[in-house]
DNA sequence: CGGACAACCTGGCGGC
DNA sequence: TGCCGCCAGGTTGTCC
């Protein structure tokens, strides 16, 4: 479900409640959320710890810790959200733990499929240590992924989802993306040439800044913290756009199978 | 290295 | 209404 500018923008929007607070308790309700930790020796370890900074990286939520990093993978349908203890949402039906602060909030990571992660790790290079470049950041430069590209002989849009490659792009930023570079996304990263390359990074910034910008896409299971909609579905130029004309060339936008993952895009217009 | 596929899970939706 | 099959924004591991 989140990618780069979901996960951004539940980063944002948590920090106020979450910045300086210390972690008093943590109750689990479904112990596989955690990742290699059982939740007895969890607790122990991360509680009277504070957040001293909330970060992300990839589609990573961090918390650093006093000594430790706490990270969150929302993975499909993962929510975070404060609430205090006698108030009910309705995420509450999948809450899968619980993390009680020093002001008297909760912290809940609610999450129907449970496919989501939670990590904890002495370093964040023990969580975050593969991932690619952050496409936003000024280390990610068109040299760069001109010669990532230009190494590869995968699937381009298979590529842009590997996140060893570049970190955060999910299914929708990279359909999106290769709508804006004109780019089909059938084609072997080694054959685009620099003009469509140049366009393709373009494109992935693009997509990824207006999504933050419209504070993300809620398709079905994304929401923010206050439990509201993102905007950017709005905007889409292919994703779920099914037989709707391009709104570059007017074609029908199509959809098939690209590594296990349905892609929407205008056969006329990307070649 | 790269592609195909199964697993991990549950809920929502369309079709009959 | 009810049941059934299909689909889903992610990641990892295995096999060829």
């Amino acid at each position: 479900m989140p990618e780069l500018p979901e996960v951004e923008t539940v980063v944002r929007a948590l920090r106020p409640s979450v910045l300086g607070r210390a972690i008093t308790e943590i109750n689990v309700l479904w112990s596989k959320e955690l990742h290699n930790s059982d939740p007895q020796s969890f607790a122990d370890r991360v509680t009277g710890q504070q957040v001293q900074q909330l970060t992300r990286r990839g589609k990573y939520i961090l918390f650093m810790l006093t000594h430790d990093v706490l990270a969150v993978h929302l993975k499909m349908t993962g929510r975070l959200y404060v609430a205090s203890p006698l108030e009910d949402r309705p995420d509450d039906r999948w809450v899968r733990v619980i993390f009680s602060l020093d002001d008297g909030q909760q912290l809940r990571f609610s999450d129907s499929r449970k496919f989501g992660r939670v990590y904890l790790a002495a370093e964040v290079d023990e969580i975050t240590g593969k991932l690619g470049p952050e496409p936003l950041s000024n280390e990610f430069t068109l040299e760069i992924f001109t010669k990532g590209l230009t190494a590869r002989q995968r699937v381009i849009k298979s590529l842009l989802l590997d996140q060893t490659f570049l970190a955060g792009v999910g299914n929708i930023y990279a359909d999106e993306a290769l709508w804006y570079a004109q780019v089909d996304p059938r084609r072997k990263a080694n054959t685009l040439d620099p003009m469509e390359i140049k366009r393709l990074y373009e494109g992935v910034r693009s997509v990824l800044q207006d999504g933050i910008a419209h504070e993300g896409a809620t398709i079905s299971w994304y929401r923010k913290p206050d439990g509201t909609s993102g905007d950017y579905q709005n905007k889409f130029r292919v994703y779920g756009q099914i037989g709707k004309p391009c709104q570059r060339c007017g074609s029908p936008i199509t959809k098939l199978w690209l590594g296990q993952r349905g892609t929407h895009f205008c056969s006329n217009c990307q070649k």
